[in-house]
DNA sequence: CTATTGTATAACGTGATGGTTCTAGAGTGC
DNA sequence: GCACTCTAGAACCATCACGTTATACAATAG
C-alpha cells in the first residue's frame, strides 16, 4: 500500500461522521438520505463524506433505482490494520521487555492481566 | 477508546512525515535533531509533528541532557487496531458469503487461496 | 556569568477541510 | 412530456493543517 493510500484512509477514518457511517454500513449497504437521517448535517455534507470514502476505497457505490447505496469494502481497511500490525511486533517486544523488567524486581514474575 | 482519541490517533496517522517518524521510533527513541535530519523540512515543523504525535498518545518524551528523546508508545496504536478489528468481523463474514456464492456456482467449492 | 546547543513558541501565508444554501442532474411514475 | 424524489455540484465561509522564518527558552559547558 502506497503512502499516498494510507494518506487517503487515515485521512478518512479521521473524523467521527465518516466512521459512524462506515459503522452503519457494516451492518449493511444504505442510500444516501437514510444516512442524512442519522447524523444533524446536510445532504450535500453527507455525500461529500461518502465521496471521501470512496475515494480512499473504504467504500463502493452503486445506483439502486433511484438511489444510490453506499457498500462497505473492506479491503483497504484491511491494508490500513496490516500497516498497523507491523507496529505489533514492537509493541509485544515492549511488553516483553516490561514483563522481564518486573520479574526482575519481583521474581514471583507479573501478575495474570485479568 | 472515545471518538475524539480516535480523531487524535488516526488524524496523527493521516500524514505521511508522522508516520515515517513512528516507524523511526519503532527503532530506538530519536531526538528532535536527529528526526531533523530524516526530513526535508525544518525543525520547527518536526517538533509540531512530534507534538500531534504526543496529544495522540502515540509517542511520550523525554528529557535526556539537553535534549528530548521521542519514545513510541504503542498503546494507541493498539488501541486503533482494535477499532479496526471490529469491522475484521464483517469483513470475513463478507469473504465467507463471497465464498459460499462462489461455491453454490461451482460445488466443488472455492479455490485454496495460496 | 556567558556561550553554545537543542528545542519550543510566535507570527504569518496558503491550501485543505467541513459545514452551509441553492441549484442542477438522473431516475421513476403518471 | 411532466412531476417528483434522490443525489451531486457550485459557490461561499470559517476553521484547521502544515509549512516557513525569526525569536525565545532550557540545559549543559567553559
Amino acid at each position: 500500500m502506497t503512502d499516498d493510500e494510507l494518506d487517503l484512509v487515515f485521512g478518512a477514518l479521521a473524523d467521527p461522521t465518516r466512521r459512524a457511517i462506515l459503522a452503519r454500513l457494516a451492518q449493511g449497504d444504505a442510500s444516501v438520505n437514510e444516512l442524512t437521517g442519522l447524523f444533524a448535517m446536510s445532504q450535500p455534507a453527507v455525500s461529500r463524506h461518502l465521496k471521501v470514502l470512496e475515494r480512499a476505497g473504504l467504500v463502493s457505490r452503486s445506483q439502486q433505482g433511484t438511489m444510490r447505496l453506499s457498500h462497505l469494502e473492506a479491503g483497504a481497511l484491511r491494508e490500513a490494520t496490516d500497516w498497523l500490525a507491523d507496529y505489533r511486533a514492537y509493541w509485544e517486544a515492549s511488553y516483553a521487555r516490561l514483563d522481564a523488567l518486573l520479574a526482575d524486581i519481583d521474581p514471583s514474575g507479573p501478575p495474570d492481566p485479568s
